[in-house]
RNA sequence: GGGAAAUUAGCUCAGCUGGUUCAGAGCACCUCGUUUACACCGAGGGGGUCGGGGGUUCGAACCCCUCAUUUCCCACCA
């Protein structure tokens, strides 16, 4: 046999991924088998993969095989998302390197070259799923910003707009200066980082009146740079230190401003000094004081974070410079009473890192009331389950108390806002621009009472001066319809695919998500489907290295992919990956798991050796019915356990169940029970059944193990196949009966054979020598079934039945029959009655706690019966055990 | 500051309704083995007061209280 001792999956991956695509397995069209669907969470096109994408992908993989397998109509929906702001980001970049700033060039211009980039790096990442073996319908690939999804983002917006869900407002924002554009609450990273309270001193504008000196109130505020910005002090009406400051008016140091006190319980009076500056242009509490108390609004800071000429001094100047120059300037016109070290919460961004700064801005928002109502109950009521279930708390708090969501983003990549304007400020929503010249005509007809005839003369004379909004929205406001707009469930809302895959059963994310992207799609489904998107929900976990740290390219903690594929062979990184990851658990990787996913598929492989290289001899009957008998029934025994994991998806379970079952059942005892002995020939049945056997557990293996399994199922030791005879779409096992009391027996004749192997262990007995074994028996187990297999795996060459015990030989206990091997020497007999005696003493013990429990009479009383009856049987084999070994003792002493 | 979860062997995790199978698995570790599918292997073995303390119960890894530690989410205190 030259078959190679170690796999080598590099020479078979590209091979049969090839042979599915071509043979169109990952293919689906709607038919009248059941489907099943999953969508993939679409990858950032800027992406290239990372581990997360590597256990997110092996996930929906096992699903999607093990579904396909089963006989439903698997169609994994692949793609990617558009991600307006890491892409803006990337092309920009791009363009500086090329000398080129985005300012400098038109929108159309940066949109060419945007598409540009993505058509020349937007495929990577599927390309690399593809060596992870995912199954993917790659004819439906989509992307969130084709024409037809784009459209589907249009008309959703002008759906909820007229709905009157979708509102225009002044808002404060989350704004990020480095990337120029507002950001969500949930894209903000909070941290805390050392700042420093500046007291600073307000000059108090009334020269007449005899205050007490000194006539200035002090203020404490970790942000000096905004005193420019400053509407009014306000103070706590209570707080008596501050009684003759009641109607007053101080000046904004260094530039002399007027500003009003004024008087709100909102201020803390035990906090800094019990004075608050309020700046409602810079900070939202400030702005809503400021709209309460009716305070002008001035906002010192450009787009970029300088500070503009409302500021009227360091124009022009960074704000986090102007904020040590203006300590430095207040501090030497004596305005600085004292700077203290403080803590404090700052928000950054998640994309840029850049300091957020809360800036007021006119957007476009979503009202959220009504739309989280059917998406709140679909999880609590079991519509929609997250697994696992611990996540429902954080969804049910999230849900219940969320805001508006403000859709626009001030960036060019992504769908442009469907809003128009004239020159006056009149804007209108819609699709394009003779649409929304038509509607300004309807607004203007119907206000001034227009004549029809006026109309065309009216619209030709604006549409020079219309111009639709700058800002592009939200991403997730496209992938929120990802569900349904990847079967062109909006432009084609009866269409064939949509009514047959949604709602699609398994979605698998990350918790990170769970509010951004799963409960508006949600939310999304019931809007514009009346149904929910999905019905399980996959929670993984984070991918942090073996130290617990998050993987990050900064710390360069993050393997590649591609190079462990490589290395291992991508069945091996997909056990490595699936083998410790329980849903929802972070996932601490060791390229260890991969190693021993590698081992696995070495295992695998040199079983297939060992059964290829039987020869069979026709004349040869059949002795291994009873490890024939048993493995199936031990394959059954698992397969209902490996369902019951997938019923419950713990994945990792349901490998780790399989990984026995082939390494210790299969290989370990099967195997080496059936095995003829070196160069000898097998029987036609057992090596039939074996390799029936094997396919089986082929199948099994193959949603997580794709390669392997399918270059052996095409092993001509399997048979002719057809061509489309494939494991991939090979029919999965399904369960049958287990004879639960073969099941026992096998059990205590493999303990049986371990303790015959312990002696041997113990004695530095080789097992090439064989051994002769006396058993009296006690139980009514039928050891003759069992004899061949004791017989070849302890290597045993005599099995003799007797009636008392063997002095001087080697004894142990199975069950309740008791065991002897003579040996050449004879047993250490004072190591040997210590052992007994330990034995003894443990089970005097164990009896006794027995008897306790027995003799209780509340047990007996509450106790459920079973439980009673089993305390009853433990109690009376304890006893026939110490019965047994008070008589091996007493033969010592004789 | 508010909320949620977690803590079981060196590591990563199971342990379902409190009770056969309750203290488990994989890896790692130790001993032995150049055997004939595989040293990416085989055989055997050691290892845990179930985070601490209290309580409920005939009975607790599991239920309750409390303390400690960790993680995550939410939050505007200048």
């Amino acid at each position: 046999m030259n078959i190679a001792p170690q796999y080598n999956p590099t020479a078979t991956e590209d091979k049969w991924y090839s042979y599915w695509l071509d043979k169109k397995f990952f293919h689906s069209e709607p038919d009248q088998r059941e489907p099943y669907t999953i969508v993939i969470p679409p990858p950032n096109v800027t992406g290239v993969l990372h581990m997360g994408h590597m256990l997110n992908n092996t996930i929906q993989d096992v699903l999607i095989r093990k579904a396909r397998m089963q006989g439903k109509n698997a169609c994994w929906v692949p793609g990617t998302d558009h991600a307006s702001i890491a892409t803006e980001a990337k092309v920009v970049a791009m363009l500086k390197e090329r000398g080129i700033n985005k300012n400098d060039i038109s929108r159309e211009e940066f949109l060419k070259y945007a598409w540009e980039w993505k058509e020349k790096y937007g495929g990577i990442i599927l390309d690399q799923l593809k060596k992870l073996g995912a199954s993917c319908d790659w004819d439906r690939t989509r992307f969130t910003m084709e024409d037809d999804l784009s459209e589907a983002v249009i008309d959703s917006f002008i759906h909820l707009y007229k709905k009157g869900w979708i509102y225009r407002g002044i808002r404060m924002v989350n704004w990020d200066p480095a990337g120029k554009t507002a950001v969500s609450d949930e894209e903000v990273i909070r941290k805390e980082v050392n700042s420093k309270l500046y007291y600073i001193k307000y000059q108090v504008a009334d020269p007449n009146s005899e205050l007490p000196t000194p006539n200035y109130l002090t203020i404490a505020t970790t942000r000096p740079e905004t005193i420019m910005a400053d509407s009014a002090i306000c103070i706590n009406p209570n707080d008596e230190r501050y009684l003759h400051l009641h109607g007053k008016k101080v000046y904004v140091p260094l530039i002399n401003r007027e500003i009003p006190v004024i008087l709100d319980d909102y201020v803390t009076m035990d906090f800094g000094t019990g004075c608050l500056k309020v700046t409602p242009a810079h900070d939202l509490n400030d702005y809503e004081l400021g709209i309460k108390h009716r305070l002008p609004v001035i906002d010192i800071l450009n787009d970029d974070g300088t500070l503009n000429d409302k500021a009227e001094i360091l124009i022009g100047e960074d704000r986090f410079i102007a904020r040590k120059k203006i300590a430095k300037m207040l501090d030497e016109s004596g305005h600085l009473d004292k700077v203290e070290d403080y803590k404090s919460q700052v928000g950054f961004s998640e994309r840029t890192d850049a300091v957020i700064e809360p800036k007021l801005s006119m957007q476009w928002f979503v009202k959220m009331e009504e739309m989280v109502k059917p998406a709140l109950a679909d999880v609590l009521n079991g519509e929609v389950n997250l697994i696992p279930n611990k996540f429902e708390n954080t969804y049910r708090h999230w849900m219940e108390n969320v805001r508006d969501w403000n859709i626009s983003r001030q960036l060019w990549w992504g769908q442009q806002i469907p809003a128009w304007y004239d020159d006056k400020g009149n804007w209108v929503v819609a699709k394009t621009k003779d649409e929304a010249l038509e509607e300004f005509w309807k607004k203007k007809h119907l206000d001034e009472n227009l004549a029809e005839a006026d109309k065309i003369g009216f619209k030709h004379q604006l549409e020079a001066f219309v111009k639709q909004d700058e800002d592009v929205m939200d991403t997730w406001f496209s992938s929120w319809l990802w569900p349904i707009s990847v079967f062109d469930g909006f432009k084609n809302p009866d269409n064939p695919d949509i009514n047959y895959y949604y709602p699609t059963n398994d979605l698998v994310t990350a918790p990170e998500i769970l509010f951004f992207w799963v409960a508006r799609m949600i939310m999304a489904g019931h809007e514009f489907r009346g149904q929910k998107p999905f019905t399980n929900v996959y929670l993984t976990g984070i991918v942090r290295d073996k130290l617990g740290r998050k993987m990050s390219k900064s710390l360069g903690n993050s393997p590649d992919p591609i190079g462990l594929i490589e290395k291992y062979g991508a069945d091996g990184v997909r056990v490595g990956m699936l083998m410790s990851s329980p849903a929802g658990n972070d996932l601490m990787f060791d390229e260890a798991y991969c190693e021993q996913g590698r081992n696995f598929t070495n295992k695998i492989w040199n079983a297939f050796r060992l059964v290829k290289g039987w020869e069979v001899n026709e004349n040869l009957e059949n002795s291994n019915e009873q490890a024939i008998s048993w493995f199936e029934n031990r394959f059954n025994q698992a397969l209902i356990e490996i369902e019951a994991d997938f019923k419950q998806y713990r994945l990792s379970e349901a490998l780790m169940a399989t990984y026995k079952l082939v390494w210790d059942d299969f290989c370990a005892w099967y195997l080496e029970m059936v095995k003829p002995a070196y160069q000898q020939p097998i029987d036609a049945i057992t090596k039939s059944v074996t390799i029936r056997y094997f396919e089986q557990i082929l199948k099994l293996l193959h949603p997580f193990m794709p390669f392997i399994t399918e270059e052996l199922y095409h092993d001509e030791l399997f048979g002719e196949r057809a061509e489309m005879d494939c494991c991939i779409v090979a029919q999965y096992p399904e369960i049958g009966k287990t004879n639960k009391q073969l099941l026992k027996e096998a059990e205590l004749i493999k303990e049986l054979v371990s303790e015959i192997r312990n002696v041997r262990n113990i004695r530095q007995i080789s097992p090439k020598d064989a051994l002769p074994l006396s058993i009296k028996i006690n139980s009514n187990l039928e050891y003759e079934k069992w004899t061949n297999i004791v017989f070849k795996l302890a290597n045993i060459n005599e099995i003799e039945l007797v009636n008392d015990k063997i002095a001087g030989a080697a004894g142990f206990m199975v069950g309740k029959d008791e065991f002897f091997i003579i040996l050449n020497e004879n047993v250490d007999l004072e190591a040997e009655r210590e052992r007994l005696t330990k034995e003894l003493q443990y089970l005097q013990g164990f009896l006794k706690s027995v008897e306790v429990k027995l003799n209780n009479e509340r047990f007996v009383q509450n106790a459920k019966p079973e439980i009673i009856t089993n305390e009853q049987n433990k109690k009376a084999d304890a006893e026939s055990k110490i019965k047994t070994i008070t008589e091996s003792l007493a033969a010592f002493e004789g």
